[in-house]
DNA sequence: CCATAAAGATACAATTATAGTAACATATTG
DNA sequence: CAATATGTTACTATAATTGTATCTTTATGG
């Protein structure tokens, strides 16, 4: 399962990153594969010399900004780092991956049809979420978290997140998505803290 | 030059906003008829009905802007208010003025080759200087701003200001366009205000 | 209730944009 | 120099987009 890290040439990266940031802002679909290239500034040839088409990036990109979070989520949880501490990074870390995962991205991995990035979102999600079961499981045996709370709930509340985010009716509420998950994700970590004053 | 108010059909209205909406997240380029003509659930027939062209949508949404510009403008400078209000909230007004036109939208007009966009837009903003010159020498007999001062330069540097919001170089070292615009504004006001303790 | 106008649905031709490839030229680098 | 990566250009096939014609449905007001 480990990725090995290949040494990526210097117009494989270019391209990753000039369509990570034309993705973020108008989603996939509304990128042309010359554009793309023009930021990137290679050529259209360099361009399919490193990837077979459009969604091939879009989904590397993908994965790179998946296997980012993982990183920084498992940098976090296993410092040695009071919970507080670990939940408030968390938290930011939540907020900072929101700016990488923008809206339009997030639409048109869910709205694609043929291309294997929606199992690719949730099955990364899936593993996240394991993950935090675990950690939170921990947390919860150290007395970090209430006893009597059901990690599943706290799990399925941080799942229910993902789609309250895409709610409209949520949304227009905030002046933007990073509000409202700033918001929602205090909510669900401070609201289960065992250490508030109620 | 008193526009007559027309009454303008709903299905009108929906187009200009749905259009307004559309152009200012992505550009007049990456949007097409389609999705205006969805976004202001309407027909495409009945797109074609009321506009000729994307184009010309475009050129009537800019209008849009610039009218509503040209009527805040005077609503605040013709207000009994103290030169110091005024000024604070032309600059509040610049800082919406620059939600309504995106850079993308500005790009794309500046970029028009055929069209008469670049024209209207350029020679309204002639006509704002213009006015703000009037404004300004007024003030300045009024003893709001430092007699010493020629109103060209003051011009002069609000002309600039719209240059230095494309300038790269300046909009990196911010976070938004909109952020800088506010920090150019209160400069160029704020720094030119006779009352300062300087 | 009917006549008329306005808007919608659909199918369509013409145009334009985009994707992807081939063949050859040019750098880059050890 | 050899080998490899990249650039340029031109091209085809395909898909998307525009703009229109035709017919149907819905409002609306006398």
């Amino acid at each position: 399962m480990g990725a090995s890290k290949e040494k990526r040439s210097k117009s494989y990266v270019a391209i990753l990153n000039a369509a990570h940031a034309l993705f973020w802002k108008y989603g996939i679909g509304k990128v042309t594969v010359e554009e793309i290239c023009k930021k990137a500034e290679i050529s259209k040839m360099t361009f399919y010399r490193n990837f077979e088409n459009k969604n091939h990036v879009a989904r590397n990109v993908l994965v790179q900004i998946m296997e980012k979070g993982v990183l920084d989520y498992r940098r976090i949880m296993d410092a040695d780092l009071p919970f507080n501490e670990k939940i408030h990074r968390l938290v930011q870390m939540e907020h900072d991956n929101n700016e990488n995962l923008s809206e339009e991205f997030l639409r048109d991995i869910y709205g694609a049809t043929e291309t294997g990035l929606k199992n690719t979102l949730e099955e990364w999600q899936k593993t996240m979420m394991q993950a935090l079961h675990d950690d939170l499981s921990k947390a919860q045996k150290k007395g970090e978290i209430r006893k009597d709370l059901k990690i599943d709930f706290v799990i399925y509340m941080i799942n229910s997140l993902n789609e309250k985010l895409l709610d409209k009716r949520l949304t227009s509420m905030y002046g933007s998505t990073q509000e409202l998950a700033v918001e929602l994700t205090n909510f669900i970590f401070y609201g289960v803290m065992p250490n508030d004053k109620k």
